[in-house]
DNA sequence: TTTTAAATTGCAACCGGTTGCAGCAATTTG
DNA sequence: CAAATTGCTGCAACCGGTTGCAATTTAAAA
């Protein structure tokens, strides 16, 4: 395994007959370099084929020019969006980007965080796992003034500034406009309402029928996991219901889809017999048939404020620690999944 | 900005009042090493809150542990799988990972390929992006020794060992099936012929026409991006044939799901007018109506024996440059779309 | 009891950039 | 023409682990 030794600033320091002092400043591009000076090493550098060394560098001047991210999953168009925000300012920035997602499981958070921790990185990005409670996987980054600033899953008692969409608002949206079809009698499904996200979007569901007169119903509500088999359940459990809602506001698109399956199946009509409205804006709210009437939010945009919060901290110019929350607009996207009127 | 200062063995040696030296081949444990001294060193590194500094340690040894992996996109449910199964191996042989996309373009494979090279991982896996053909952003790794090793999407010039499914084989078998299912006109939807993938399995598809007796018909063969605009215009292109063709062999879930969609909305109806075979068992391929009859192959386990051969090659047990091609089984799952034959 | 081997530990150089400070030359100011 | 300022460069210490080699202590063998 013999490699090829390294080039380093002394090689190039040595070939130019200057020192190594100067070859480093030159390669930053410092101003009390001569410009000549700069020009040789710039060109040697290239030529030699040299890399500087992260390592010694991160060493001496103790960061890292890294942002870890945390994310719950990665199987989503929301997520990957939102990483692309990330990572457009943040290439833009030159800080390097590390992803790290947890499965959803707190345990892979927590190892997660460590290990970025452990790397070093400048700042962290982070959207809660789904089974997260306690946040102290994160006291270490905050001792130590790394910056942590949350996205999408946050918790009320997370340090910094959290980025989040108007759950309360798109909760509330998506019941108005099953109310305006006619519905009168609308189930909710969603999980665990220990999350920030599915706490607000039932407030904003309970205000909208508040709002229109009709009472809020305990047996219309489901709280799952939305994975594959709590959908299907979720769906027959409907199915078997005496008095059938004639609406239902589903958090999540793939849940959505799998229930309208299910639904299908058993002969209930979409969106006559029930109208249905998903959350996300996931590719397959375009591919389910009837195509499926959901919530959008603005991924990119979000990853890019979120990075932007954060870099901006790392460069002086805000605190994150005194900015709290900043709530992203979506919005409804009508398709017809939920148009019981007709539009002529 | 004040942080607290960081603890090192310095310290540690100081109020232990031994060498440097011993403590940090104590926190190695090296064997050279007395166990109650190594004890006492853990015990007070512990209760110092003692984090190694990578740096000081990666500038001596040369080497990170930390594997980069290159993936062509993050939003497949097969991309995460073989995530999932990589993170299961490194992890396991300690190693860290750090994860780059390059959403299918070429430049931001080269980006992160740089990016990755000055990290200096000790290894790199790769699935190249759609439209990568030069690979000469991998040289800088052959040249210091660095092993590459590429899953799924390879090329045939590629140094080292490659990972691959039986693309030619599946491409045959989801023909096969369409001729069983009494198909007289199969039509093949694929991308690029320059990635291996959608190379075999044209050959696959042509070898089961030809050993079926059906002639190939360049007309049936449609080559485009997958993405939703070309894979709609595709199922235009088809919707209008004078003789359509009564199957349809589509190289991934996501375009086949589009074109079921606008069949359907053109009243052809699926199997019975056209019979419709997808790619990669993705989650959309149990969402639409009817369920997709597809490929399966296994990510996890293809995760697991890419990191495995490299984790061996880093060890030294074996050499990755010997080996060549390692090819995985992949199986049909089939699903309503494709039954024309009642199973009764 | 002496010799030899094994077990521990410390010394000091090393990995490769970074940066405060001093030194020197060139240029500007008084 | 001397003094002050500016421009450019080098010295040397430093960041925090790692490791070959020598030294010392301890245990085992002769």
């Amino acid at each position: 395994m013999n490699q090829e030794k390294d080039i380093t600033i002394y090689d190039i320091a040595r070939q130019l007959d200057i020192s190594a002092a100067t070859v480093s400043r030159a390669l930053q591009d410092h101003k009390a370099v001569n410009k000549n000076t700069r020009k040789k090493v710039f060109e040697l550098a290239k030529q030699l084929g040299y890399r500087s060394n992260n390592f010694a560098s991160n060493l001496r001047t103790r960061h890292t020019k890294t942002i870890g991210v945390i994310i719950h999953e990665l199987n989503s168009h929301f997520i990957t969006s939102v990483l692309a925000g990330i990572e457009k300012i943040t290439t833009e920035a030159k800080y390097d980007l590390i992803i790290g997602h947890s499965s959803e499981t707190y345990k892979k958070e927590v190892a997660n965080a460590h290990n970025f921790f452990h790397k070093r990185v400048d700042g962290l990005i982070v959207s809660l796992a789904y089974d997260t409670t306690d946040l102290s996987h994160f006291d270490p980054f905050i001792k130590k003034y790394i910056p942590v600033i949350f996205f999408d899953r946050v918790d009320e008692n997370s340090p910094g500034t959290r980025v989040i969409i108007d759950n309360y608002q798109s909760g509330y949206a998506a019941t108005k406009h099953l109310v305006e079809q006619g519905c009168k009698k609308m189930a909710h499904v969603t999980a665990s309402l220990k999350r920030n996200v599915y706490a607000d979007r039932l407030k904003g569901y309970q205000a909208a029928l508040a709002d229109h007169k009709i009472a809020f119903d305990q047996t219309l509500l489901f709280v799952n996991d939305l994975s594959e088999e709590a959908s299907v359940a979720a769906a027959l459990e409907i199915v078997k219901m005496k008095e059938r809602p004639d609406g239902i506001f589903i958090t999540n698109d793939f849940c959505a889809a799998i229930m309208m399956q299910v639904f299908k199946e058993h002969g209930i009509r979409i969106p006559a017999d029930i109208a249905v409205v998903g959350f996300n804006n996931d590719v397959v709210s375009k591919i389910v048939t009837p195509q499926l009437t959901t919530i959008n939010y603005p991924g990119i945009e979000m990853g890019e404020i979120v990075a932007m919060n954060l870099i901006n901290h790392l460069q002086g110019s805000i605190n994150i620690n005194l900015t709290n929350t900043v709530v992203i607009k979506s919005e409804l996207i009508i398709r017809e999944s939920s148009k019981k009127m007709s539009d002529l």
